[in-house]
This record gives C-alpha cells, structure tokens and sequence, in this order.
DNA sequence: AGCACGCCGACT
DNA sequence: GTCGGCGTGCTC
C-alpha cells in the first residue's frame, strides 16, 4: 500500500515525452542518479525495485529511489535506461526511509548507507548450485564394480542426493571413486540451488520458568510486541538475572504471528557458542547468523531469506540492521551499553541508536538490554522515553560475588611481577579448593613497550605513532594499529647495544609466564583474539573451561562476554586503572561497565564468587562503586558532570578527522577550517591539533571537536562549515557525529 | 567504488 | 621510440 503511494507520487513529477526515475547506487555519489524507463519495464520500475544500470561502461546494482531528484536534472536525453530487474523483492520503504535517515544523521551519502544494505554481491547473481549425485536404476553394462565402486552405490542406493564428499565419506572411499562413477554413468549428477530453506522455529516449545520479576519484564515487551507499534525498552538486568531469558519470550510473542520476522544485535565478537545452544533449546533451531566472516553462499542465502521473509530470526552484528526485512516485528540490542556497537570506519554510526529509529520507522517494539546500561541510554529512561524493566535479583540460587580492592600502592607485587601477594594467595587457595579462576588483563602479547636501557630508544611502528608490541608466543613485534609485524631484534636499532633490550610492561603472556612459575601444576591458558581466532577456536576453548580442564584462565576482554563457567569462583583484575588512563569522555563509564562484566563471570552458581580488583587508585570513584555495588550513584555522578559540561547526551559533539600523507597539508586544511568555523551561539569548535595517534599507516592526522548545546543542529552546521572550505586533494576530512574515540 | 584519461621512468 | 606507474575526476 505504500509502496504504491510513493510510486503515484513519482508518477505526477514524471516528464510527459518519456520516464525518468532515479536510482541510488551502492557509490559514495552526492545523490541518486536518473535513468530511462524501457517500455517492457514500466509496470515494474516502482521504488525500492532492485535494479540494474549501465554506469560508464559496467554494470552496477542499485535501487530505484523515491523522492525529487536532487540538483540539477540532466536533460532526458542524456540518460541511459535501466537494464533489468533483479529477481529479489524489492526494498519496503522503511528500509529506504532509514538509509535516508542514516545518510542525514551520520553525513555520508545515501550511497554509501545503502551500500551496507546490498553488500551481497553474490545474492543478485544467478542461482549458485552444487553438484549432487544420486544413484541411476541402472547400472549401465561394462562397468567395474570395485568394492569401493560397490560401497558408493549401496549408501547412494536410497535415492537421497548427496554431495561427492559426503557419499564419500559414508562410503569410506576417496571422492574421486564417485566422481569416476558419475562420468561412467553409474551415478546422476543433480545440481542443486544453495539457497536452501532455513528451518523454522519451533513455536510449540516452552521457555524457561521465570522468577516473578523476570515474568513482569516479560509480559511488558510481550505486550508490546503485541500491540505493535515503536516502543523502546531499556532491559537493565545485573549480570546473572536472566535478560536472555526475558527478550527471548519477547521473540517468541513477535514470531507467533505469521510471517514476521525479529533481530537481535549482539556485539562483535559476543555470538557465544552458549547463546546458541540457549537460543536452541528455546526455538528448536539455529538462528540464521550474520556477521563479516559469513562466506558468499551462506551470506547470499541468509540476504536472500531475510528479502523473502523466509528468515524468521536474524542474530547479527551491527552490519544486520542493514538487511532488507520484509516485515521485523521486534529488535533486541543485546549488551547495549558495548563500544563495539560504534562503527569507527566508513559510515560512522552507533547501532544502537539506530536500532532504536530503524524500529521506530519499522515501527516495532526494540528491547535495550544491558546489566551496565550506557549513560546515553539511562537518561532517555530517565526521561520517559524507554521503558524501564528491571531485573535486581540473580537467577537461581547465585548471589553477586564479593569485591575487594588490592591497593598495589601498599601491597606492591615484586619487582618484575604483576600479582600481588594478596592476589598470589587467594588464587592458591582457590586452586586448593578445587575451583578456577580467571585472571583479566585487558592487553594484548608480552609487553607493551620494548626500551633499549642503554639509550632510552623506544621500538616504534614505522608508520604509525606508536609502539610496537611484543608478542613472545610468535616471536615479534606487532603493531596494534596497522598491523606491522617485525622480528623481534637481538640488538638496540639505534645504539646497537647487545642484550640492552627489555620488555615494559605486562600483557597476557607475560602474565600467563608468571603464572605459570608461581602456579607450575595449575592448567592454564590464555584467551585473546590472538589465541582463539575462530568462533568454533573460542567455543572449544569454553567448553575446556566449563569442563573443568582449565584450572586458571588468562584473558583479554575477550573473556567479558557473557559466559557461564560455574566452578569459576575467583576473578582477578590485574590492571583495574588500566582503562582510566587517556581519559576520554567515556573512560570512567566504559571501565566501570567492563569491569562489572568481568567480575559476573565469578560465582554462578552455587558457589559464591571473589573478585579482586589490583588498583594503584583504590579511591577513584570507579573502583569504589565496584566495591560498594553501587553503580547507580556512581553513574548519577557522571550524569551530573556530563550535564554541567553539556555534554553527550546533554549536548552535542562532533569530531572532524583531517589526515594525509603530508602532515604540513592537513594542517593547513585544519587552519582553513578553523577559519571558517562558524560563530553561532552555543557552538565551540577547537582545533585542529595532532590527534592523539598523529599517525597511523603513515598519515598525519588532525582533529578539531564542535561541541554544541542540545539544541543546535549540528548535521547542517558541519556540513554547510566542511563544504566551505576547498577540498584539497590528499587531505581526507572525516566527520564523526557522536564520536565515541578521541584517538 | 571502478575505470578512464593523463603526464613521467625501464623496456622491446 | 613504446608500456605502464597510479594521481585526479566522473559516473545519469
């Protein structure tokens, strides 16, 4: 019905000698582009149609748009006509309606928001097919049958087609016995679409019994998913009270009705193997999941399905809000408050927040959840615009883990160690009695800093400013930023001094090194993105830890994320200062949300847990809201200064990132800039200056902040002040509303 | 994003 | 004398 609207609109601004529609490309173009109308087209060239254009000389997929064509019309002549049709639904104007949306809040193009939506080039091609092989009635005369040639036969005998490997593997014999069968015409090659259907969820399965509060929170989302309509929940929920539980009775009410489809968003890396197996035993199947490291098939599959409808349930990093839903009935954004919802490359968005306006313009219910909810999100509760469900008690028989503060100014570790003593001793203990630990470092390799002690030179990446990290395990030197590896050298590079090197600083492999002195018996392990590369890597690894194999887990914040070890009764946190320093705006909320997470990996289940927090500034008000358990006062404080400051979200801030090769040309552009900033009440702009990484993969970068009362319209003002100044070739000007790095 | 057009080094 | 480096600029 809409869609139908929006098409009679285009229809009245149509020239009367012949049609002309404009369609937006995956491109990082101003606007749309117009094209001609093909007679045999016409009466299937509506918006959101998934075409086909000729773009000098290739060919691109793009959308049809609704809405005037920006800027100068080129005269009909001068266009060319769209070529096909792409067989897969067209685009509902919701979607279309949010890519507008994204482009204007973020200020990238239109194109650049809708290339995020059709980054399957495979689902717009041809059917891809596999070959499988059935047995024929008849064996044809003259053929030998082996006993491999025999077995191949007898598993294909049922009829069922089957790939050459799997036969194979069934029959005991090499794929190449098969494939020699098929061409001798024993066997029928069958070539079979990939686009399989997905299992549906199992709606006659019953969820879990929830305690009384979780049945409230429950009932609330189930309501609203119900009734239908935008209307936004904060889930706030203390590690351990169950919120998977709540959001999934939330799914279940949306996917009751035909047809509909629900989304769930978890962080980056967050899409345990124990979600999965709780969201199976809840729907009786796997969710179809999305992220970058889904291949061609699948993630054509998965595009397709969701296009379709025939997906009923998405869990996906932030890049699924960009799917095409044929009808999204309810969107969780799991662990709400997570950094890594904040894209820092390309389009520059916050999937949260714009999961929160993709439901508004689907106008479904969304669920934030969050034991740690971000400050953003506590004050849009506090001024009634979400929905506020609390969950105060732990499930089952688990109570929140006791804290304590290690004061490393008084009880310090060894020179050249990490653990202090008190540490040392609870984690003996805790061996003793059977029970695991896990020890949090939240830093990568050996050592963060290789120094030379006889000239001071410090090992540095060559293209970015900073250091190079040692990783011992793999014996080099790593840059955090670009990725630059070298061999770790024998010699000072500057002075030449032999044996004049040492590492500063711990990581987790320096740690797990003294650990393994202090404790030689215990089982240890570390877990970083370093040793546990693939989801299947990490699950492996879990299920060595819930198993008991593991007596002492070392991890990076890898480990925060939301698993179940029910013997792990003691946390350690090595570093608890380590995220305050750099002090960003976020740094005192951001610590403080981490380190909650960590600490509820202690004591869930029966056994009560011990966190031990080693902190050179046990007084900072993070440490001691860790300790007091009072996260609410700590984050009213931060509320209070943000909003005596004016800043996010009491105001606004903008980041504007110069860089380039030539650091003299960005500055230079910085200064043009700066010049033309505009003076507006209620607006401050500062900058430029070096940015705190003032290089990465060699290019010199600047950056100036707007800060702005709540009330200014930043998008227009930053726009209307970057496009004042002449765009300078080799200088990038990057602008990030929102900014959630300062680097 | 591609892909062409356009001015300066090592090759048939 | 050409082949080709990737810098800048356009794509309906």
């Amino acid at each position: 019905m809409a869609q139908a609207q929006l098409f009679e609109e285009k229809e009245m601004t149509a020239e009367p000698e012949g049609r002309r529609i404009s369609v937006l490309l995956p491109l990082p173009l101003a606007g749309p582009l117009d094209y001609t109308v093909p007679d045999d087209l016409k009466d299937r060239l509506y918006p959101g149609a998934v075409v086909e254009v000729p773009l000098s000389g290739r060919k691109t997929i793009g959308v049809v748009w609704a809405g005037k064509a920006a800027g100068k019309k080129l005269p009909l002549a001068k266009l060319k006509p769209v070529e096909r049709i792409i067989d897969v639904p067209p685009f509902r104007e919701d979607l279309m309606r949010f890519v507008d949306w994204v482009s204007a809040y973020t200020l990238s193009s239109q194109g650049a928001v809708l290339r995020m939506c059709l980054s399957v080039p495979a689902a717009f091609q041809g059917v891809p097919v596999k070959r499988h092989y059935v047995a024929v009635a008849d064996v044809p005369e003259g053929i030998r049958i082996t006993p491999a040639r025999a077995a191949v036969l007898k598993v294909l005998a049922d009829g069922k087609p089957r790939m050459a490997p799997e036969a194979a593997s069934l029959a005991g014999v090499s794929d190449s016995v098969v494939r020699s069968l098929a061409d001798a015409g024993a066997l029928a090659a069958l070539d079979i679409s990939v686009d399989l259907p997905y299992p549906q969820p199992d709606m006659s399965l019953e969820g879990p019994k929830l305690s009384d509060e979780q049945t409230v929170a429950a009932e609330a989302i189930r309501e609203a998913v119900w009734e239908g309509g935008f209307k936004p929940f904060l889930l706030d929920g203390i590690t351990g009270s169950g919120k998977t539980e709540v959001y999934f009775e939330g799914l279940a009410e949306a996917l009751r009705e035909k047809g509909t489809q629900v989304l769930v968003l978890v962080p980056e890396i967050a899409l345990t193997s124990q979600w999965l197996e709780r969201f199976e035993a809840r729907f009786g199947v796997e969710p179809i999941v999305w992220h970058s490291e889904i291949g061609q098939a699948e993630r054509r599959r998965a595009w397709r399905a969701v296009a379709s409808g025939d997906a009923r349930v998405v869990v996906g990093a932030r890049s699924a809000l960009f799917l095409p839903f044929r009808n999204l009935a309810f969107i969780t954004v799991d662990e709400e408050h997570d950094p890594s919802f904040k894209q820092e490359e390309g389009v520059l968005y916050h999937a949260r927040d714009m999961a929160v306006v993709r439901a508004m313009l689907a106008e479904c219910p969304v669920v934030l959840a969050s034991a740690t909810p971000s400050l953003e999100t506590q004050v849009n509760a506090d001024e009634g615009k979400y929905t506020v469900l609390k969950l105060r008690e732990r499930h089952g028989v688990a109570v929140l883990p006791e804290m304590r503060a290690v004061d490393m100014r008084a009880e310090p570790p060894e020179s050249g160690t990490w653990l202090s003593p008190v540490l040392v001793r609870e984690i003996e203990e805790n061996l003793g009695a059977g029970e695991q630990v896990m020890l949090f470092l939240n830093r990568r390799g050996y050592a963060p800093l290789t120094l030379c002690r006889t000239c001071g030179h410090r090992i540095e990446c060559p293209s970015c400013s900073a250091w190079l990290v040692e990783h011992r395990f793999r014996q080099e030197l790593q840059c955090h930023h670009c990725g630059h590896m070298e061999p770790i050298p024998e010699a000072c590079p500057t002075c030449d001094s032999k044996e004049s090197l040492v590492a500063c600083g711990p990581g987790v492999e320096r740690l797990f090194e003294e650990v393994n002195h202090r404790f030689p018996n215990a089982r240890t392990s570390v877990m970083t993105s370093d040793t546990v590369q693939s989801p299947s890597e990490t699950a492996k690894v879990v299920k060595e830890i819930a198993g008991g194999h593991l007596d002492i887990v070392i991890g990076t914040q890898i480990v925060t994320k939301g698993y179940h070890f029910p013997n792990l009764t003691l946390v350690g946190v090595v570093d608890a200062d380590l995220g305050l320093r750099g002090g960003d705006l976020r740094a005192g909320e951001r610590t403080y949300q981490q380190l909650v997470q960590v600490a509820g990996r202690a004591g869930r289940a029966e056994k009560p847990g011990k966190v031990l927090l080693q902190s050179y500034e046990p007084e900072h008000p993070v440490v001691q809201a860790l300790l007091t358990g009072d996260g609410d006062a700590f984050m009213a404080a931060e509320k209070t200064a943000r909003a005596q400051y004016h800043m996010p979200p009491f105001g606004k801030l903008v980041g504007v990132i110069l860089s380039g090769p030539d650091m003299a040309e960005v500055l230079e552009v910085g200064r043009a800039l700066a010049k033309a900033a505009p003076v507006e009440h209620g607006v401050d702009i500062v900058g430029p200056a070096p940015a705190p990484m003032a290089r990465i993969r060699g290019q010199h970068r600047f950056r100036m902040l707007l800060h702005a009362k709540k009330h200014v319209k930043v998008q227009k003002l930053v726009r209307d002040w970057v496009l004042s100044v002449k765009p300078k070739s080799g200088v990038r000007i990057k602008v990030d509303i929102d900014p959630y790095s300062f680097m």
